[in-house]
DNA sequence: TTGATTGCAAATAATTTGCAGAGAG
DNA sequence: CTCTCTGCAAATTATTTGCAATCAA
């Protein structure tokens, strides 16, 4: 049976993931991993990014219709996606009152849930 | 200067997102107005829905990763993603308490939400 | 040494564009 | 009649896969 190997580049690959602000779309994840080892194929990234996800050391996440990646285990939590600047945050913050198991009116049995707040970052904001 | 003309292609795609019973992504909405008809081609389809959202009469909204799209004018509201059978809902209630303008820790200047429930539909719920 | 991993390039899948004919106004 | 719109196919763009060389264990 096949063991995964530690490598370079998956290392380097977690490590952007870990020490982001936010989830990464796959051109920002290249890109700050090539600053490192500047011969990574996008290919590699992909596979990783793969390998990773069955791993559960991240995950994907959806927002504007991209799938952005994050580390796991950071508990519940939301995003916040800037306007201005397009960057996504993770907020540890959740707007939302809903108790598990709670149905809504036609018979919708809500199991979880996920937020996307829009709007301006603090670096953007002041701007405004 | 160009006008939008009025085609049979442009109705039928119109007529199939106003009726849906949610936001619809490309192949969903290329396969229902095929049934009407049958050599719609689906660069018609890209081309329509671009045309529709610049008039302000669809818009897209990101589920799961991909672009769905949906009728605007429907006020405020989410959606709800059935995990057994894939299908998106509208959902018109708002489980969110964000009066706007509000202002997160950190900064970060909140002026709109967009949330996704998920769970079982009315039709997988019962044989759960 | 052994076999998993990588970079590159070719293969797919998704979306966009060019173009000649069809159709709206 | 004029000029937009459509279907088809070719062109992009995004993601996946094949393969020989490289590297971890």
């Amino acid at each position: 049976m096949s063991s995964a190997r530690a490598t370079r580049q998956r290392e380097v690959i977690a490590q952007v993931i870990e020490q982001a602000e936010g989830p990464l779309g796959v051109p920002e994840i290249h890109g700050r991993a090539r600053q490192i080892l500047p011969r990574l194929g996008i290919a590699t990234v992909y596979r990783t990014l793969k390998l990773l996800t069955e791993q559960r050391q991240i995950h994907a996440v959806a927002v504007d219709g991209e799938s952005l990646y994050e580390k796991t285990g950071q508990g519940h939590h939301h995003h916040f996606s800037c306007e201005r600047c397009s960057r996504v945050f993770t907020l540890h913050v959740c707007p939302v009152d809903l108790p598990g198991g709670t149905v809504f009116a036609g018979g919708f049995l809500v199991r979880s849930h996920e937020v996307t707040l829009y709007g301006l970052c603090p670096t953007c904001a002041p701007q405004a």
